[in-house]
DNA sequence: AATGAATGAGTTTTCATTCAT
DNA sequence: CATGAATGAAAACTCATTCAT
């Protein structure tokens, strides 16, 4: 009797993998249980056996993907990089760039997440947690900054915002409009004018 | 012998404010024509009477809504104002931040858009018209300020992606989160943080 | 004060000659009273002054349909001609080849009402006797020819029933296939075959 | 490990013989899905699994009725019987009579059948061709006994027509007013009359 | 008499979920 | 564990009928 390996986490993945690729090309509603179990190449009931509902699938998928996005920017800030804050920003916005083409198919779920955050307190919750921590760790770099005298002596939290704001919006706009908004240059170029207003040396009297 | 006014127009906009109300709050799909129905004060069928699907109220509300919204930057930008270009451009972050109690309720319905945008067409060549107009005028503004001489010879389009991104990210950040993202404040600092980034006088030698 | 001349009667049959029309085309189900109306220059409310419901205004298409067709026959066989029986039955077979086209139209109605004739009693009960009556008048015809010597003594009731069948068979076919099936000539051709049966020389020895 | 056997089949007839008694008893149009669920014991999303719409149903009705009732005549033609072709015609008639109890409780549907053809394509196509087969499987008959010197150089198109369009007005009559119309009898006696018309001796010159 | 805006009951169809195998 | 046939609640939409004008 040797003890099977237990496929379940492996199933649950695979479900969640297909729910992912299936909501985000049909949307939420329009998005059929059959459809996602298809993608997963599972039979519909076998999705019950590893998720309770849709809800559920969705409230995991909302999990898992802020958490999978959190992850590459606290890795990012954990350690202490070496090169000023600038440099290290700037590669920030390089990351971005290059996952942009993984995000900007999952921009649709997230969008729904968003929408659905005015009606359900959990999702609400959870999204509020999530961008409190990105601004958190963003904040956090701007400190540095501020700490090595690079950045003049501003609100870190007012900048992490609007740095956090900054690229919530260029990815919508991005995803509305590729041609216009080349990802890739407009995040170095956003960013590069922002980081400009925060050099040390302010750029005219006030 | 008195011929009975028109009440068409009246009745759809009747019908559209009730829409738009009961799909903010519970989302384009949950809503149902008997939520709008009794919203608008009318029979389920009255709704067919104007509309001819539950589609086509979405549609309508679309259009209705940004180009509700494009007006008002519309209007800000044709008439030239007196005073630098910063300034004004304060003014309607000022102007932004005074509607932003309106357009708080309407986000939900402006992220299914944003959602929706992925897999129909229309929806994406409208929103896609929307932000192209939205940053031309932007860019216009900030044209004006290099014209005289307020900003460095930034390029204004990549200036106007920034600040429509800009605000698209506080707006999303603000819904979620209204406590930690003052949103008439932090639109002030956000939008000066860029400005002094765009200031004449360059901030430091790169 | 001169009293209105009562358009009431012009009225009805203005309302039925559009019923007929629309549910020739429609169907009596995908017929909608806005059809009518529309077809009978008059507003959708006007048809309720002159008839209870769309039930109605169908129960007297059928009264007026049937009755109408009736009259050619009676009309017919009322006056005694003079000529053989043999030929006045070609020259009915010719009277209702120049119907055909008329005809042609109302079969769609004709074909509803013989269908509702399996669940609704009254309009079971209609065709019944509209039925009997065509069968006793040509019944009248064959007993005519019996009696002068034309025919065989052959069971006018049956033929009579034979003849009809063979109209109302003729007219189906005639529907379904105009092109294979010449109406004027077949009614003809196969009336001929019939009365060949029936001649006072009987064809051969049984 | 018994793989369970497919029941589609069984179901898709287990759902058409409850439309057609549905149907028969109420019409397309009144017909709930409801009622025919619940006349194949099956819940209402059973039928949907089965069968696309309603209207697929009644297509399904169309094809499997029409193509029931041409068997019967195929079979029969399609041996060479023995005896004389006024024989097997009688036999016919016979077996017209018995099957009659069946048609009887079908004609509704029939009728509503050719009430549609006049408004849509592809019942009207089917019809056509049901009675072309139908007619050429009578003329063939007829031709055969021509061929073996029983009837005159009669067309046999033309007398088909005419024995098809005899068999349908007789069922319409019979549907009508069976207590008037003794279906076994009446049929026997309208094509024996039919056929003293056919016989070689011709009845009295012409 | 006539209109046509408004009503709301009624029907088809969809699909998340269950459960016998 | 896995399947997929079956369920039935839910919702968009239609249209005969009414009635204020």
């Amino acid at each position: 009797m040797s003890p099977r390996p237990d496929v379940s986490e492996e199933r649950k993945s695979q479900i969640l993998d297909a729910a992912i690729a299936v909501f985000a090309r049909l949307g939420f509603h329009q998005a059929r249980m059959d459809d996602i179990a298809q993608e997963a190449g599972l039979s519909k009931g076998a999705l019950y056996l590893y998720y309770k509902s849709k809800d559920t699938i969705i409230a995991a998928i909302l999990k898992y993907l802020f958490t999978q996005e959190m992850k590459v920017l606290h890795s990012f800030v954990a350690t202490e990089q070496p090169g000023s804050v600038r440099t290290q920003l700037e590669q920030l916005t390089q990351q971005l760039a290059e996952a942009m083409n993984w995000m900007s198919r999952l921009m649709p779920i997230a969008f729904e997440f968003y929408a659905i955050a005015g009606r359900q307190k959990e999702v609400h919750q959870f999204l509020k947690e999530y961008f409190k921590e990105y601004r958190a760790d963003i904040a956090r770099l701007i400190q540095r900054g501020i700490d090595r005298g690079e950045f003049r002596a501003v609100n870190p939290q007012a900048v992490a915002i609007t740095l956090t704001a900054l690229y919530e919006g260029l990815a919508l706009l991005f995803f509305v409009d590729p041609q216009a908004v080349q990802w890739s240059e407009q995040i170095t170029t956003s960013t590069r004018l922002l980081l400009d207003g925060l050099a040390s040396q302010p750029p005219s009297p006030q």
